[in-house]
DNA sequence: TTGACTTAATAAGCACGTCTATTATATCGG
DNA sequence: CCGATATAATAGACGTGCTTATTAAGTCAA
């Protein structure tokens, strides 16, 4: 009997490897691509908003913006109100790739839930959100479990 | 409505933080707690069998191993069969942890799964196990090596 | 035996995530 | 205004994972 939370992290591996694989064609990782649909959203933030949203420590939001930059994807402006922080945009190149990721995305989704049904995957959906709440929580409330 | 996919790897990204909370304690990180277990089953194996174990690859089954070394947990004895091959050892020191690395990941999964009972629990690890094999075989959009 | 192929392990270099520490700037209480 | 505190971002060091390449040794066929 494998542990819940090994088949947990091991698939949610396979998850990652797999997207990798097909983002990777357009040059990017995965925690990129997924910025990037933050970006094409929810553009202009400073950089505490995105790392926030990614659920990843400012530092390193910082160094995948710094490699994004590089690749011309995103720009930093400086926030006119803040001297400390940056504001974040896509830059045109970056735009134009939104939609081969959303195509990824989509292709893996489908690949991923093969053989469950429309039930299954929204029974997957509320467990998996139940599990995010207990382990978020987890180190403020010490529950008990009972039976 | 979040994507499925983003649901899963957060939900493992937070699953990997708090065990990693829980075996800090002990020295460790979550990949080296769970080498450790397997280690207690199946001493004495080639890396070759513990990187497919773990499902990485083999060089970084060869980092840990080194990290591992150095903290005097485990050890490399040579094959005496095969020149290339390094066969893996508990140390007494590694033994003695084991017990600690059970308990951590025990009160994990009871946190985890709080609020969901048995059979929800089964639910789970049936849609996960169908995800992964979904995975594993999603292969289609890699370089295949073999035709 | 030789030569081709495979396998075990490692090296180099990168992406991503953490922690701790630091710098610069805002903000708030007195 | 000033000092304490909080916030935005970055630096350094590290663990884990990958890909690609390399070395050494085993294996198998001609």
């Amino acid at each position: 009997m494998i542990p819940t939370t090994y088949l947990l992290s091991d698939t949610a591996r396979l998850l990652r490897k797999a997207f990798d694989g097909r983002v990777r064609q357009l040059g990017m990782t995965s925690p990129q691509a997924r910025l990037l649909l933050i970006l094409s959203h929810s553009e202009g933030e400073n950089q505490a908003f995105y790392a926030e949203r990614l659920e990843v420590e400012p530092i390193s939001l910082a160094r995948m913006l710094d490699r994004m930059e590089e690749a011309g994807r995103v720009e930093r402006r400086p926030d006119p109100a803040d001297r400390r922080a940056w504001r974040v945009y896509l830059t045109d190149a970056g735009r134009e790739i939104i939609d081969q990721v959303h195509g990824c995305l989509n292709g893996l989704e489908d690949e991923m839930l093969v053989n469950l049904d429309q039930a299954q995957r929204s029974t997957l959906a509320t467990l998996l959100e139940t599990i995010r709440t207990n382990l978020t929580h987890a180190r403020s409330t010490e529950v008990t479990v009972n039976g």
